[in-house]
RNA sequence: GCCGGGAUGGCGGAAUCGGUAGACGCAGCGGAUUCAAAAUCCGCCGUUGGAAACAACGUGGGGGUUCGAGUCCCCCUCCCGGCACCA
């Protein structure tokens, strides 16, 4: 054995040897438990970030652990290469997306290589490949021809100056982030996967997941939003200027679910119903509240502000400004909360008493009905609105034990009793709702109805570098999807890129001839949203290279998931995608599961600093933390020396420019030492704000794990046949029930706890004890041949190169990849005596030894007789005594 | 704004079911080794008071429950993730 420790020596050779004998090729064994470990495929966008060595380091210990534990394991991987990024860089180092793409591939897959992951890389996959995507294609026109995707307008960032659809990320405090224009909204046509077809069993489901975390449960629970509330008719008033012209339609019935689809459409159906007088519908969770209700808020997108602002050049443009700015959420719910009257008014369906419509800029077309009923006394929103444009604020719920105090300070938005309603008066919230539903109904004024704040996923995107919808628009049979024989539908790959799509440019990418009629007819141009992709790829792993189906029975075999491993920041979208999708393809005969992943680890974040540049109207410049340092106290770039501007910690990524490298530190110490410190750094559910502090530690515990190995190899061969477990002294004694103690630990840490630092500490702690281990004896040295070989094994997940070296070390002839995770002793464990904190009123006063089995009065005696607890009793009797079995007394005076 | 999470020594973190706060490591300090340095090894290392023994205080801030709270409950502050076209 060598006496250095040299990782640019070994790790390379370990890594040769596993692929030559293709060590992690995965195949379908029935005589083995299987268990397949996912970790979130990289977007490939040019190199390797700390974040990626976290993800994909848990997923490979987590793998070879249960290798270990004798499971039939599968580890793939793949790049998620369709994207925006692709584009971008197109646009400013002017070459083809594609070229681009495959070329951060290659350098990844080498940088992934290197950190020695025990990964099956026959089945790597490119989204971006068509023998990927063409089934993403063919499953599209299967979910078209079920009703499941379907075409309706849709509202996006629209450019004024590009002339082009901006993602919310390229829209920077309102602005393009490219011509610095101010961002309009726009609707255009879009292709939709019903989703809220799903909405129930993507939240029912959630229960059967126990190996998901609540919190990403909980986010999913609140993202799709059920509620049950109320639909209420506000019967209009005629209006002042104009007849009313309700647009015809029999699809009054449209229920929540379907909210989305008439609403892009801005069809008019907010304003209809089955019944021939117009009404305006709003959907409320508060129908206690409707005696309170003082204006009533419609979207600016709805009809009947369209309708209002005909004869109304100020309410027009008071319309169109709403229309300013980006569709993001976010921004819409931070913005000030604006209205104006549009002079139309409803009748309150009890009381006839008129109420006016206003159009709010916080109303969202897509949610509901597009409009709500305004109760200031009871909502803050609502309150606030009331306050700013001088509205009556009219409470009607009191708490259920005291009264409100009036004029309200603030609303009052808790459940309680009514009053001043009418018959109502009196009633609790929960029965009034139930009696206000039913008045309703009787009335035909409304009725109950269950709504989700899940919305139907768009999936078009006016964008080159994705995979293309596969639809022929013909102008005699509409929408046609492309047959399975035509597929797939092939991207160009050798563009120019400028602004816009260059297939949107291209007549021989989208002229062609109806697959139905064979007459003259254009290809859709717009691609899918990359989610698209990632929602299926973990069950084309099972069978990458199939030419004939998109899946087959292996995929059958590996799935469900048992471990899938990625950011947090994939807690509702992609994860909620993926479960759609699994359910998709389920109902279209392609798996027999219910869920895609059993078990999910979601990884804090690794953050870094931010730096950037203002270089005007919204545009900045990133840097990278690489680049700066601080002189003098002020935060410099390096190259010139002038200030740049702090910005915040946040996620690492490409866009922010503030990714750190993990390749110089592989290149310096090699990469056990990167996944060791990875790992011990914090828990992997912890974020985590990036410093290298520490680094020089983790291979220092390398060296001196190789150092003890080497110093007790070159000792000799250690006889098995000389450990005597009945003749150990008392401190080989303590020794080995540390050791099986660490056993214990470190497999729960592993297994269950999936917290890796702590399982690092523990076998760091084992090696201190065994490095003041006295004495060179056959005894002492068997001890220490039994415990280097668990540490070896216990580390070996964590850092397999190394270990691969010492095991050979240890135990001439065997394979790490063969070997077995150790086995616990239990007898080790046994203690004859224990040690017992003592307190006085909480406050820890002392300790004392007892047997191991002293009874509860003895250890109570023990406790009252010590001299410790005495002085600090000051002669009082114990009023009480608190025994914890194994831990503590604590005795009250 | 809404949803979810977090805050513990100079730093990363530990304390797994309400029971010894600070494991393990980094940095620092002192010593050994060395011509010297690196590396390595040994020791110290929350704050305050104290020569020490020891005591008091101490887990973002405020309040509460409990024999006992970093852990549970209520309120607040700041930070991180997501908010449907970044992936």
């Amino acid at each position: 054995m060598e006496a250095q420790y040299r990782p640019e020596v070994i790790e390379p050779e370990a890594q040769q040897h596993w692929e030559e004998k293709q060590i992690f090729k995965a195949t379908e064994d029935l005589s083995k438990p299987k268990y397949y470990c996912l970790s979130m495929f990289p977007y490939p966008s040019g190199k390797l970030h700390m974040g990626h060595v976290r993800n994909y380091t848990i997923g490979d210990v987590l793998a070879r652990y249960h290798r270990m534990k004798g499971f039939n394991v599968l580890q793939p991987m793949g790049w998620d290469a369709f994207g925006l990024p692709a584009e971008n860089a197109a646009l400013a180092n002017n070459v083809a997306p594609a070229g681009w793409t495959y070329a951060n591939i290659d350098y990844m897959r080498g940088q992934l290589k290197r950190l020695g992951l025990a990964v099956d890389w026959s089945r790597e996959l490119a989204t971006c490949k068509p023998d990927y995507y063409r089934w993403e294609q063919w499953l599209f026109t299967k979910l078209f021809e079920k009703g499941l995707i379907y075409k309706k307008m849709a509202t996006v960032n629209w450019d004024p100056v590009d002339l082009t659809v901006l993602a919310n990320e390229q829209v920077i405090e309102g602005r393009g982030w490219r011509s610095g224009a101010l961002v309009e909204k726009r609707d255009i046509p879009m292709y939709f996967m019903r989703i809220t077809a799903y909405a129930d069993e993507l939240l029912s489901e959630l229960d059967n997941l126990p190996g998901w975390p609540e919190r990403v449960k909980i986010m999913q629970r609140n993202w799709i939003g059920k509620s049950f509330g109320v639909e209420i008719h506000f019967p209009l008033l005629p209006s002042p200027a104009l007849t009313p012209s309700p647009s015809p339609s029999g699809r009054g019935e449209l229920r929540a679910a379907d909210a989305g689809e008439k609403a892009g459409g801005a069809g008019g159906e907010g304003t209809t119903s089955a019944s021939p007088e117009p009404v305006l519908k709003v959907f409320t969770t508060r129908a206690d509240t409707l005696f309170g209700v003082t204006y009533v808020a419609v979207a600016a997108e709805h009809p009947l502000a369209h309708e209002a602002a005909a004869g109304n050049p100020e309410l027009a443009a008071f319309i169109h400004s709403c229309k300013q700015g980006s569709v993001a959420e976010a921004d819409m719910a931070t913005m000030e909360k604006k209205g104006m009257d549009t002079g139309r008014k409803v009748y309150h369906p009890f009381t006839n008493e008129p109420i006016p419509v206003f159009v709010a800029n916080y109303v969202l077309m897509g949610y509901g009905e597009g409009a709500v009923m305004a109760v200031p006394a009871h909502d803050e929103r609502d309150f606030a609105f009331a306050e700013k444009y001088g509205l009556p604020i009219r409470p009607v719920i009191k708490p259920v034990d005291g009264e409100l105090t009036l004029p309200l300070g603030e609303a009052y938005v808790e459940q309680g009793v009514l009053f001043d309603s009418g018959d109502f008066s009196g009633r609790a919230s929960q029965d009034a709702i139930e009696k206000i539903a039913l008045v309703l109904k009787n009335l035909k004024l409304g009725e109950k109805r269950t709504t989700y704040r899940l919305r139907d996923w768009g999936i078009s995107r006016q964008r080159y570098w994705g995979c293309p919808i596969p639809i022929v628009h013909c102008p005699t049979c509409g929408d046609v999807t492309v047959p399975d024989t035509q597929l797939p539908v092939v991207l160009p790959e050798d563009v120019k890129i400028d602004i816009g799509s260059p297939i949107k440019k291209m007549p021989s990418f989208y002229e062609t001839a109806c697959p139905k009629c064979g007459g003259k007819a254009e290809r859709e141009t717009d691609t899918m949203d990359t989610f698209v992709e990632s929602s299926w790829y973990y069950a084309r792993y099972a069978c990458p290279e199939n030419a004939e189906a998109m899946l087959d029975e292996r995929a059958n075999y590996w799935l469900p998931v048992d471990q899938y491993i990625g950011g947090i920041e994939h807690a509702i979208l992609h994860l909620l995608y993926a479960r759609f999708f699994h359910k998709l393809m389920r109902d279209v005969g392609l798996v027999n599961s219910n869920e895609p992943f059993a078990n999910l680890l979601t990884q804090g974040m690794v953050i870094a600093d931010t730096y950037y540049r203002d270089l005007g109207e919204g545009k900045k410049q990133w840097i990278n933390p690489a680049d700066v340092e601080e002189r003098e106290g002020v935060t410099v770039l390096k190259a010139d020396g002038q200030p740049v501007t702090v910005g915040g910690t946040e996620k690492m990524a490409k866009s922010k420019n503030n990714g750190v490298d993990p390749q110089s530190l592989i290149d310096q110490y090699g990469a056990d030492t990167a996944r060791l410190f990875m790992m011990f750094a914090a828990p992997p559910e912890q974020s985590l704000e990036w410093s290298d502090a520490g680094v020089e530690g983790a291979n220092r515990f390398l060296r001196r794990l190789w150092k003890t190995v080497y110093e007790h190899v070159e000792a000799g061969e250690v006889g098995s046949d000389g450990f005597d477990l009945s003749g150990l002294t008392p401190a080989q004694h303590d020794f080995r029930r540390l050791l099986h103690t660490v056993i214990t630990k470190v497999s729960d840490d592993i297994e269950r706890r999936k917290q890796f630092n702590t399982a690092i500490a523990a076998n760091m702690e084992l090696m201190n004890a065994l490095v003041k281990l006295e004495g060179n004896d056959a005894q002492t040295r068997a001890l220490k041949q039994e415990a280097l070989e668990a540490i070896v094994l216990m580390l070996a997940p964590i850092v397999p190169h190394i270990c691969r070296s010492l095991i050979k070390a240890l135990k001439p002839g065997t394979c790490l990849m063969g070997a077995a995770w150790p086995v616990v002793d239990e007898s080790a464990l046994v203690r004859d005596e224990i040690e017992l904190m003592l307190q006085v009123n909480g406050k820890l006063r002392g300790k004392i030894k007892v047997a191991a089995d002293a009874s509860k009065d003895s250890i109570e005696q023990a406790a009252l007789d010590s001299p410790d607890v005495q002085k600090f009793m000051d002669g009082k009797p114990a009023r009480k005594v608190v025994v914890v079995p194994g831990r503590l007394v604590n005795i009250v005076v």
